[in-house]
DNA sequence: CTAATAGTGTCTATTAGACAGTATGTT
DNA sequence: AACATACTGTCTAATAGACACTATTAG
């Protein structure tokens, strides 16, 4: 029978914390951004994409595959502390905007021992990084397209490499909203991080509606043609323009400055109103 | 210099997995349910109130105060498997609608070693439930009240004991709706689970507007007076007969029953629609 | 009859979707 | 002039909010 104690002294002295078999835990973190690629017509504007940061893996388990970065919960950490310190390391940013995305804990999920992970996905505009990556780390342009049937086909792009995955969003209850992810094709990606990706990118696209999220990825100025394609690009799908200006409308401010050298009409510059 | 391995047996073989000091993983568990409050008037419906099941914590620490249900994950059980578990164990039921909340990770969270620990939010029909609850747990009705500065006061109540705390919800970014909870008043709740609570409500909340997760609260059969009332008291105000019932026109399904006998018209029960 | 809830009709205000039009820079 | 993007006006469709009205029961 367990012993009644005392006092919460008393109790903490003779607490045996080895009763249960401990685990590790870790954060991984998903970086999104966008990044510009270049048109060869000089009338036309650069193509947005919307990018995420991985790193390759020098030693196993997952041995040259791409996974995001991430790393242990120190003991004597915050949970929330962690990805803020690995950005800072990775990206040498702070202040970054951050969200706890979810927790995934398959028993199977690092052939090395039992670990728990929490993800975090970050959002930033990588101008503002001062280009001092480490040099296992590289930017993804990142495309998708989902059929009727929920079958997500994922191309990241560094340039060089091109990796893909195929996974199925499961609906998970009848009732809502909540999906699983089963990842179907998947030869370059570590761990669970294609799941990562998905949740990030899902939670994203929700937020844009109904949150100022997307100015964490924005420059201090920018034009509305550029906003509209950064939300397109997230969002999947073109917009009108007169009703993505009506809905923009009030949460930006138009600046003095304009944007002029395009082959066409020069546009204004606006910036975020809080 | 860290080793380069041949191949992943090699380097499995070779892990020592105390290099991390590591840690303890618990789940908590916040039961969503509704409770109607008798009137003495026959004439008037039942009220209808949202309720949380909690337990009386019977040592240290945090004797005798009140906790969500939750527990250890087992060192050999995927995460998402612990909640489902222990609501079999504390409630007898399965098939019950669960979704992670958020993973709370401070490091002075538990006097005892580093816990960190999940959180999912469950909802029931708690009439559906064979009343064999464990002896030291209790529904809670719950009521709330939010000012303009995003303090909130929370009254629970289980019929013999009213318990109050009170919680700052802080903005977390100006960008987006994310909220840290601050307790401001809190005698009777073990852990950070007042946090939890809040968590779940706000989910909860927003969730209704979205999906159709309010249905897994309710029994098979309903009238749309009693659908509307627990939205009412989730969102924690009225709604207009005409629009409620535009919204959820395409979620039931009239059924040939009727509910008699309140001293005023007759409803035709619904069910939910798949 | 009365109190209480059930359920509907309809007007108005707001918002979203669609399309066409005008404006203005660079080469 | 031609192209490309910037930006606006306006019609229509859909949705949300408000209020008033009718219906039907137990006591």
């Amino acid at each position: 029978m367990e012993k009644v104690y005392k006092s919460e002294e008393e109790f903490l002295k003779d607490y045996d914390s080895s009763m249960y078999e401990k685990l590790s835990m870790t954060v991984d973190i998903l970086i999104f951004s966008i990044s510009s690629e270049e048109e060869s017509n000089y009338r036309k504007t650069d193509k947005k994409k919307m990018s995420i940061l991985m790193c390759k893996r020098d030693n196993y388990p997952f041995k040259d595959k791409w996974c995001l970065p991430g790393g242990f919960v120190d003991i004597k950490e915050n949970l929330d502390d962690a990805p803020i310190r690995i950005l800072k390391n990775e990206t040498n940013i702070d202040n970054i905007y951050l969200e706890q995305l979810y927790t995934f804990g398959s028993v199977d999920r690092d052939p090395r021992m039992r670990v728990i992970s929490t993800s975090y996905m970050a959002l930033i505009d990588k101008n503002r990084l001062n280009n001092n990556l480490s040099k296992n780390a590289a930017w993804f342009d990142i495309t998708f397209y989902e059929d009727k049937n929920n079958i997500i086909d994922i191309v990241l792009d560094n340039g060089n490499e091109k990796i893909k995955f195929k996974i199925e969003k499961i609906l998970r209850e009848k009732t809502t909203d909540r999906y699983s992810f089963k990842i179907l094709e998947n030869k370059d990606i570590a761990f669970d991080h294609p799941s990562v990706i998905l949740s990030g990118m899902e939670r994203l696209k929700n937020k844009l509606e109904y949150t100022d999220i997307v100015f964490n990825m924005m420059p201090e100025l920018f034009t509305l043609g550029e906003l509209q394609q950064v939300y397109e690009v997230i969002l999947g799908k073109k917009l009108l323009d007169p009703a993505f200006r009506r809905i923009i409308a009030n949460k930006v401010e138009k600046t003095k400055f304009m944007k002029t050298g395009g082959g066409h009409r020069p546009s204004y510059l606006f910036k975020y109103k809080k």
